[in-house]
Parts: C-alpha cells; sequence; structure tokens
DNA sequence: GCTTGACCCTGACGCAGCGTCAGGCCCCGA
DNA sequence: TCGGGGCCTGACGCTGCGTCAGGGTCAAGC
C-alpha cells in the first residue's frame, strides 16, 4: 500500500495535485487507514500516470474525466484529435521562434530600414513633422500586416520625390496639415497637382490583383479617420475623375 | 486615429486583451477623444504586437513588461532565454506526442502482455487472487518508471516456475499471505526454501551496475508496505545469511 | 516517555490571462 | 428617431494547481 506522498512521486507529480483531482473527480478517493490516511494501490499510480500523459498534452482536465469513462472507439477518436492539436501546437511554437528571431535581428518589426530612410528623405524635401509621423504611421500600420510590403513598394515612393511636382506635392499637404483643420482653401491646389501627376503615370499599375489592394485600403481609412480634411480632398479628386487615395485609380463610368 | 476595436483587429487580438493590457501597465493609456472613447494612433499597433510576439512565446506579461523597460543588451539576452525555453517545450510536445501515440497503440500503459501472460501463469500453478494481486501491483509500479523493465524480466521469471521447487513457494507464500495477518509460523518453512533455491542459482546476477537495483529496490519496499509479514520474512532470511527480498544477495561479512 | 522531523489531513485564499455578463453612453445609417 | 453596433467601467468566473493555516500521526533517537 502506498501513501499519498509515495504515489505522487511514482507519478511525478506533487501531492496537492493529487488531491487536487479527488476533488474534481478524475481520480477515486481510495480506501483511508485508521487514522484517515489515504492508501492507495499500484492500480492508481497507473491511473495518474494516465491522466498526466493526457494533461500533459494539453488537454483540461474536465475533458480527460470526459475521455477516461469514454468507450474505446470515442477515446481512440479523442486521442487522434489530442494528437492533432499537437502538432499544431509545436507548428505553432515554432513561427514563435521565427518571430522572436526577427525581433532579436534588430527592431525590424518596429520600423524597416527602408521607411525610416523614406522618412528622412521626407524630412530632407521640407514635409512637416506631423506629415512625417502621419506617414510612419501608416506604413507601421501596413507593415504590421504585410511585413514585406514597405520592402516592396518603398524604393518606388522615394524615387516619386525625383520629380520636382511630387516634392512641391508634399509640401503644399505639409503647409494644408499644419494650418487650422477647419481650413480647407489649399485643398482644390493639392488636388490639382495630384490629378496632373496621376494622368501622366497612367494607368499602368491597373490589373493588379485584389489581394494586393488590401494595404492601400488601410492606409486610405487610415489617412482618412487621421484627419477630416482627408475627406474633402477625396470629394475633390473624385469630382476630377479620380478614386482612392494612395493609390489612385480613374473612376470608371 | 484608430478606435480599440480596430487596434485590435490589426494586432489580431481582443478588445478585452487591449483592456487588460492597459489595466496592468503593459500599453500605455492613450487619449481620450471628447466622449471618453480611447484613441489610439499607429505605434500603439507596433507596442502590441510586440507584446503578443513576446507573449506568444509563452513569456507571463509580468516578464514581458520588464523586457519592454530593459536596456538593448538585457532585452537580447531575454530574447536568448525564451528561445532556448521555446525549444525546449517544443522538445517537450514531441515526447508528449510519442507517449501519446502509445496510449493510442493498446494499452501497453496500463499492463504489458508479458506481466499478463506471467500472471495467468501464477493463477495456474495455484497462487491465490492476493498473491497475484499483489505481484500485478509490484510490476504495475516497476513498469511506470522503467517501461522497459517487465519485457526483459518476465521471461526470466516464467522460466523459473519451471521448478517445482518454486511452484511451491509461492503456493506457500500464498497461503501465508492468505491466513490471519499476525500468523508468522509459516514463515520459516518459506525461508528455507528460498535460502534453498538462492543457494543454488548462485551469484551469477552480482556485478549488475546500481542503477539496475532500483526496481527491486522498489519492489522490496512494495512488498514490506503491503504486509508486515514480509518485515518478518527479511529477518529470517538475514539470519540465514540472505539480503533483500526479489534479488537476493549474500549478505557480506 | 518526550521530542523532533517528516508526513498526513481539511479548508481556504491567491494567481495568470483573459471571457463574459451587466448597465449605460455614443454614433451612424435608414 | 430608431435600431444595431461599438465604446465605457466594474465585477465575477474559469483552470490548475501553489501555498499558507491549523491541526493530527508516525518512526527514530535520547
Amino acid at each position: 500500500m502506498l501513501t499519498i506522498g509515495q504515489l505522487a512521486a511514482y507519478a511525478g507529480v506533487t501531492v496537492r495535485t493529487v488531491r487536487h483531482y479527488h476533488q474534481i473527480g478524475l481520480l477515486p478517493e481510495p480506501e483511508r487507514d485508521a487514522s484517515g490516511y489515504r492508501t492507495y494501490t499500484a492500480t492508481a499510480v497507473v491511473a495518474l500516470i494516465k491522466i498526466r500523459t493526457i494533461a500533459n498534452a494539453g488537454v483540461p482536465l474536465a475533458r480527460v474525466r470526459a475521455m477516461l469513462d469514454a468507450d474505446p472507439a470515442t477515446f481512440a477518436e479523442a486521442i487522434q484529435r489530442i494528437d492533432d492539436h499537437l502538432r499544431d501546437e509545436i507548428e505553432r511554437l515554432e513561427t514563435s521562434r521565427k518571430q522572436i528571431g526577427r525581433l532579436a535581428a534588430g527592431d525590424s518589426l518596429v520600423l524597416p530600414p527602408e521607411v525610416v530612410a523614406y522618412l528622412d528623405r521626407l524630412r530632407a524635401i521640407g514635409a512637416s513633422e506631423r506629415m512625417v509621423a502621419g506617414e510612419r504611421d501608416g506604413w507601421i500600420l501596413v507593415g504590421a500586416r504585410w511585413p514585406d510590403y514597405p520592402r516592396d513598394w518603398i524604393p518606388y515612393k522615394i524615387a516619386q520625390l525625383e520629380d520636382p511636382r511630387v516634392v512641391r506635392l508634399y509640401r503644399l499637404l505639409s503647409d494644408a496639415l499644419d494650418g487650422d483643420p477647419g481650413d480647407e482653401s489649399r485643398l482644390p491646389e493639392v488636388a490639382d497637382l495630384m490629378v496632373e501627376l496621376a494622368e501622366e503615370s497612367g494607368e499602368e499599375e491597373t490589373g493588379g490583383q485584389a489581394e494586393d489592394d488590401l494595404p492601400f485600403d488601410l492606409m486610405d481609412a487610415f489617412a482618412i479617420e487621421s484627419d477630416p480634411r482627408a475627406v474633402r480632398l477625396m470629394e475633390l479628386m473624385r469630382e476630377r475623375g479620380w478614386a482612392r487615395w494612395t493609390k489612385l485609380e480613374r473612376v470608371r463610368e
């Protein structure tokens, strides 16, 4: 006969664990000796090890109990599900390891170096800090969901800055943003310039899959939520025959 | 600007989670708008994703917070420890998968077939149910800790049963066990027979490593705890020059 | 016989990491 | 103006034990 401490030691658990399993009816209460001590037989060791084997696989104790008094077919099925779950869990931890690794390898999670370079360029051409902060937040948002996007698109954005008209556009936007939030007087000029640039670049980019548009949708939404004047500006663009914001499209009509 | 719901969606967590992180000071409380709504910037998304990246690796939130305001060197060190922990955890789950598999592949965890065969043989030679139950519990105990032991030793035990004196020994023990627990009158006869068998088999087995003796120690202890007469029997054996129980040894003097 | 230390007993509160009401305000589209 | 969805602040619930608190028991040594 075994005491609770010996039982626990053989099964590799604590005494408290055994008592807990009694309390929730997972392990039947054994006989007591004269002084009230629980006295176990070896079958309890087996039962306990079986319970721990299942519980170690991440199965909640309530389901372990359900498994113990299930018929063999149901039991086997449950085992299969547990194994599947274990496989998924291992996979999850492995991707977690990769992400942790990326965290260690410089703060690429925070801001990709390409974006930093782009923001520096924006400052260099005279964009306001507000403007830069807005751009930064937008790219952070996009990068959080589609980590590869900034790397693919930033070079294109930087190249655009070679065009003096693009530079002028950013300065106009900066001035507009720094002014009174209710002052929409400078927006038509901005819209005209954007249309001019859009007409010129044409529709080379149309034909991209809808999936690729998600990040741009997000940035559009972000711009609109950041400042009420973005809404007015989009209206002005639509009047001129263009829709969307960060990726312009001719309105089809 | 983002609402709490949008923030949560971008980071892939629930609103409740974000609020919880505010409550425990893991994520700073943002500004509120006129109606008391929290208003987030994209940096919050980044912070939240960073938190989740670390927490997903199984790091408790308290330690996540400690990491967030640690210097880069300490941070890198912590990341290393997390990675180690992840590796261990993956390994643990993989062994768990193997054990679950053994559970599915027949109840080898409960009683190895060799032991079942051995118990049947014991019944066949006339051992009492009490005796068989005691043997069963002993082998269960051993098998729980050293799964390969029964497979290696049971054939030897079965072979021993070919000797009529061994059969007589088991019958004597059965009778003794089924009698009054205080009745030790039949023990000397048992001891004499055990000594006879021990003298004959000699000390072929001496030289085994100490590690190999653990299971036998366990079975000795189990026998003693099962019945007070086992203690008396061991005394009688020692008087006759032999120590231990399930694996006899000449007393060195 | 008495102490000491290692066990055993029950009962109860504590902890992480949120889920999930409850009760109430706010915003937007029809 | 009404309904549905989203926001707010509490506050209790859940799992799987750890960890006292406040007691009895057992074996060993003096």
